[in-house]
DNA sequence: GACAGATTGTGAACTGCCTCACTGACGAAT
DNA sequence: ATTCGTCAGTGAGGCAGTTCACAATCTGTC
């Protein structure tokens, strides 16, 4: 239970409330573990609070009845999520799955919007923290609306190497593990799509792939390309 | 002058404000009218604040440097855009174009975060928005990624229909003037795609067209399709 | 170390949608 | 009434990307 604490104190969202807000909120706050590969919650899930990712490694999906599915967005450890519910009651549109074996604390809706009501700098937080996701949605929508699949892979393995990427001497490594169809489900492709482009990629020397480690090695060029 | 005081003070969004408050942010507002076909702002402007468009109707598009361009939403009256502007100093990633002749106040961005920093309801109420437009953007793309062309059509038109709908003897007539090119616009397709798509669904009677006039005839089968 | 399940590689066939290239129809302006 | 510009309709041809169907390879586990 101080475990709980500590995250929630150390999350940036948080750190801008009174000492008095921070126990309400410690007082309300659930801590769960979650399985390599559970679901922390599914769409049509009644949508009834946040989730603050203390460790781990969550993916937020959309799916489709027939099963299709794209990888919306990955949520790294500190990280708030399914904060879209704190709009208005309704149910999620999306599903969250444990990529690594997570540590999630569970804040109920009710008394997170009675914080925003209080506390202005933390609704000024959550406005922004909602409003950065929507400006990358809308950057999605647009590689998709105007952009071929190898355009928007390429333009993923550099948004990626920002993020993850490690340098080393020959090149940039990702530090995340991602399969041909973990990249397909994030442009919108098929994994043979991914496979054929990635092969490309290869023997044109942009970058070296071995079993779902990735090292861009050109980046200069990769970069020029899309 | 007075007008525009009007307009903010009928602004759901700022009536949550004190006395005190609201005549700060009338003092630091300006209204500015805008022609038809005009534009209010565009990709790459300086982003230096919100805008209330207090008569007219604007559109938001995505456009590329190649001249494709998408749209994203069309604003209201009484409606509050370009709002992501306040999340941080940076640039506009889209073009509000003038559809039809507008009034519009712009609202500087300090005085706007100032007034959110102070009162919660207001940052809340942004958030809310911010959210809302979130979410829509996430069905687009989830259109986007799962659906073909006819059925993304099929259903744009329901929602329009929702929105603009009016009832008739023979069917729901949309109080918008849209031309395919529009229509294909918002759903990323081509403008001969969508000539092709409605003739089919003219010829099954599901619905009317007239020179921009447009009539759905069978809402049933319609939904039924997509 | 052997087996099951997930991951990768590849090629053939298909297809939805785009591109291009016109033609015709309407509407507003002169 | 004529003209010009925007909007709508249509068809031929092409291609990016999907679907399907296998084979090969890796990885974790009992």
């Amino acid at each position: 239970m101080g475990q709980s604490f500590w995250h929630i104190r150390n999350c940036s969202l948080f750190q801008r409330l009174t000492e008095q807000q921070l126990e309400l909120l410690e007082k309300r706050a659930r801590q769960r573990k979650f399985a390599k590969g559970s679901s922390v919650y599914l769409p049509t899930d009644r949508s009834d609070g946040a989730f603050l990712l203390a460790e781990g490694r969550v993916r937020i999906c959309a799916t489709t009845p027939e099963g299709k599915q794209s990888i919306l967005a990955f949520v790294e450890a500190g990280e708030l999520f399914g904060e879209l519910a704190l709009l208005e009651p309704g149910q999620r549109e999306e599903r969250a799955d444990v990529v690594n074996a997570a540590t999630i604390i569970l804040i109920p809706g009710d008394i997170l919007r009675e914080l925003m009501e209080v506390s202005a700098p933390l609704a000024l937080g959550v406005t922004k923290l909602i409003g950065l996701r929507r400006r990358r949605i809308e950057r999605r929508l647009r590689s998709l609306l105007f952009r071929s699949n190898r355009e928007r892979l390429t333009h993923l393995l550099i948004e990626l190497s920002e993020q993850y990427g490690n340098p080393t001497s020959e090149g940039i490594e990702l530090a995340i593990r991602l399969s041909h169809q973990d990249l397909a489900s994030i442009i919108g492709a098929t994994r043979e799509t991914v496979t054929t482009l990635l092969g490309e990629m290869q023997s044109e020397g942009l970058l070296q792939i071995k079993r779902q480690r990735l090292l861009i090695l050109d980046w200069q060029r990769l970069g020029a390309t899309e």
